[in-house]
DNA sequence: GTTTCTGTTATACTTATTATATAACAGATA
DNA sequence: TATCTGTTATATAATAAGTATAACAGAAAC
């Protein structure tokens, strides 16, 4: 498996899980209806507890970005991500600002931050070209 | 005072206010050299323990933004503050990956999401214009 | 010089979060 | 029936967050 966790960052387990999900699905590497690992295999290719991977699991298909079935498994949600909704949007809201903000201080202009911003989204776009 | 902590929220209450400390000078409210409240003060205003208010202040301390005296207490750096180094870009791009991720799962294109960092970096910036 | 304010440091304690460890249950498949 | 799946239930340990007191030392004002 491609993921990778670094036990050291401050960041929890299951955060860097389901950042990296997110990530995978927005880049296309993973694509609606494929199936990801069972949690005890997963968690046993990482080295952590299973509850830690299902804690994951559990953030993402509450926010609809997983589907699960009893046997089959988890599966990237097939019909339709769910869209920026209000909610989404004032975490984006909350979390760009508070970037902004010391990017501001720091002395990047408006110009720079946004252009940041692009290159960032495009750069993890490009992760998934090659179809997988 | 004009800082506001919400002791429901899941986001720590020193990192409320060390957030709000670094828009408050991205804005111009709070200008070089400007004065703080003393820890004691500040956390009898907000209703909050003196060591909280202390830690947001030694996170700011540490990074470049404010001085400390011993009298005077707590002041905004006055002198220059810190540039974009190594360590913030890195963070940065982690943050704003993380947001861009989740975006683009949700539907919104490069475009939109980079108007939408400036969009709130502009806002941002505009509470200040009254030269406080 | 004493008082008073400042940041700072040191303990101690409570609470919440994170992560782990086992165990068991129920649905689905071979 | 045996095995794999997600799920649930406890229990425990480690860490982080927040509070509560107390005390120290520098600096300014009386």
């Amino acid at each position: 498996m491609w993921m990778e966790i670094d036990l050291q960052s401050d960041v929890p387990i299951y955060t860097q899980l389901v950042d990296q999900l997110i990530e995978g699905i927005a880049s296309a590497q993973l694509k609606p209806g494929d199936p990801l690992p069972s949690v005890r295999s997963l968690a046993a290719d990482l080295g952590i507890n299973l509850h830690t991977v299902n804690k994951a699991y559990q953030i993402l298909k509450q926010d609809g970005f997983l589907q699960v079935h009893r046997k089959q498994g988890v599966v990237v949600q097939p019909g339709g991500m769910p869209g920026a909704d209000a909610a989404f949007r004032a975490k984006l809201e909350r979390g760009i600002r508070s970037l902004a903000a010391e990017a501001a201080v720091r002395g990047m202009t408006e110009a720079e931050f946004a252009e940041r911003s692009a290159a960032v989204y495009r750069q993890l776009m490009s992760k998934g070209e090659d179809a997988k």
